[in-house]
RNA sequence: GCUGAGGUGGCGGAGUGGACAAUCGCAACAGUCUGUAAAACUGUCGCCCUACCGGGCUACCCAGGUUCGAAUCCUGGCCUCAGCACCA
């Protein structure tokens, strides 16, 4: 599959307003401007959010005009796309220090040598109202208020200032102003990014285009987010970011593939073909998860994580994984019950959350069985109490 | 400022004097099953004591009060939302 036709497929759900247009302008080689806009409030990332960094970054090693713009400014009103309440005003420091935060796991995936940053402050700050007026003009209130979740909020009576209706005013503006040929970003952005389409067609006759990213599901099949804690982050260490893959459903390993690594389409197509011809999941599962970690940590400690996954969980042998180790105070240290060597490993927030635990034959202490929660034993270095799915070994 | 609605466990949302540690749904956790899958099924899910039975304590925005007894009633306060008014 050549580069251009990557660009137009790889994790895109829609392009407006046609992608055989876009086809014909990615082929003219001229140096397009590109640019993926990101609301600063969020800073963790997950490999969700990554997809339109993806995308970006695929314009940028081909050598195209990319800007990642921090929507700083726009900030102050908040989008109204993925929330079902208005946000509340930051601060330029946090949003210095939010984005710090971000490029900081954003380039693993974003070459940031090759891109231009930017803050929509720069312009926006700087237009009179007179402008805005101007701007605003080119806007329907009608296509804003049928928006689903603008109509839910009016239908239930909630408050919708009268500020959103500007969001999209100014993000339409970003893209004027940079002069915008393509933009970036997930489906739930779509509505915005119209706007730029809007004036950069009204105010400079030109045809741009949206490039609207899928999301990518959740280890559990949902959308990927903090409140359904199904994301894998970028920050995950190897070994859970490993174990997080591994129990991803069978039917995501595409997806990911596609979504989620830079393997090349041929490779996505050879690992469809394998699943088809019914070559076991769990294999291809691992090659997922090692190539995961690999580009989102290294290659040395995607094999350390996958050589840990074989002895932790499928030899079940967790005397030679490279567990947390805790070490008991003195107090304890002639004798203990297994409650209170749990509470010391951080097992259980409650005593009482031990002894369910316990009662629900969920503990282990080397590989025994613990049914008794006040009985008294005499741990020793290298002893491995075992909750379910977590462990730790005692260490002296 | 006025009028109305409302503040309950991680979230949603019941309950409107005793049967409430608080229905139910979601999330979470554990077990069975497996490939550490997923799905399904079962169980747990305020804190503390207890091998099981069971017991104690603290809780429904805050502070008082009424009552044998309050998440539920009364008084005061704080906060949220909406509509209206006013000011700019």
């Amino acid at each position: 599959m050549d580069a251009i036709e990557e660009l137009l497929t790889r994790g895109v759900e829609n392009i407006i307003p046609d992608k055989e247009k876009l086809r014909k302008l990615l082929m003219s080689d001229r140096k397009l401007n590109v640019y993926l806009g990101i609301d600063p409030t969020a800073t963790k990332i997950h490999i969700g959010h990554a997809v339109p960094l993806r995308k970006l970054n695929a314009f940028a090693q081909l050598g195209h005009n990319v800007t990642f713009l921090i929507g700083d400014f726009t900030a102050l009103i908040g989008d109204t796309s993925d929330k079902e309440s208005e946000r509340p005003v930051l601060t330029s420091a946090i949003i210095e220090e939010n984005f710090q935060t971000y490029k900081q796991q954003a380039q693993k995936i974003l070459d940031f040598s090759k891109v231009k940053v930017r803050h929509n402050s720069e312009w926006l700050k700087k237009l009179a109202f007179e402008d805005i007026i101007r701007l605003a003009y080119h806007f329907s209130a009608g296509d804003f208020y049928s928006r689903e979740l603008i109509k839910k909020r009016l239908t239930e009576g909630l408050h919708v200032g009268l500020h959103e209706l500007l969001y999209p005013v100014m993000q339409g503006y970003d893209s004027y102003f940079m002069d915008t040929d393509i933009q970036i970003g997930g489906t739930d952005q779509t509505f915005n990014m119209q706007a730029g389409r809007v004036l950069q067609k009204d105010l400079r006759n030109k045809e741009s285009f949206i490039i609207a990213n899928g999301f990518l599901e959740g280890t559990d099949g949902r959308k990927m987010s903090k409140t359904w804690n199904n994301a894998i982050w970028l920050t995950d260490e190897p070994n859970e970011m490993f174990a997080k893959v591994m129990s991803l459903r069978d039917e995501l390993i595409v997806e990911y593939f596609t979504l989620a690594t830079s393997a090349s389409m041929e490779d996505v197509a050879d690992v469809k073909k394998r699943l088809v011809a019914g070559e076991n999941p769990m294999t291809i599962k691992i090659e997922l998860a090692h190539q995961l970690v690999t580009e989102l940590h290294s290659k040395t400690l995607a094999d350390a994580a996958q050589k840990d996954f074989g002895v932790r969980f499928q030899k079940g042998d967790l005397t030679q994984a490279n567990l947390p180790t805790i070490s008991l105070p003195p107090t304890l240290s002639s004798g203990a019950t297994i409650i209170e060597a749990m509470m010391e490993g951080n097992m259980a927030e409650s005593r009482s959350e031990a002894r369910q635990l316990v009662k629900q034959k969920a503990v282990k202490l080397n590989d025994t069985l613990v049914t008794v929660p006040s009985e008294i034993h005499t741990f020793k270095t290298g002893d491995i109490i075992k909750v379910g799915r977590k462990a730790v070994k005692i260490k002296k």
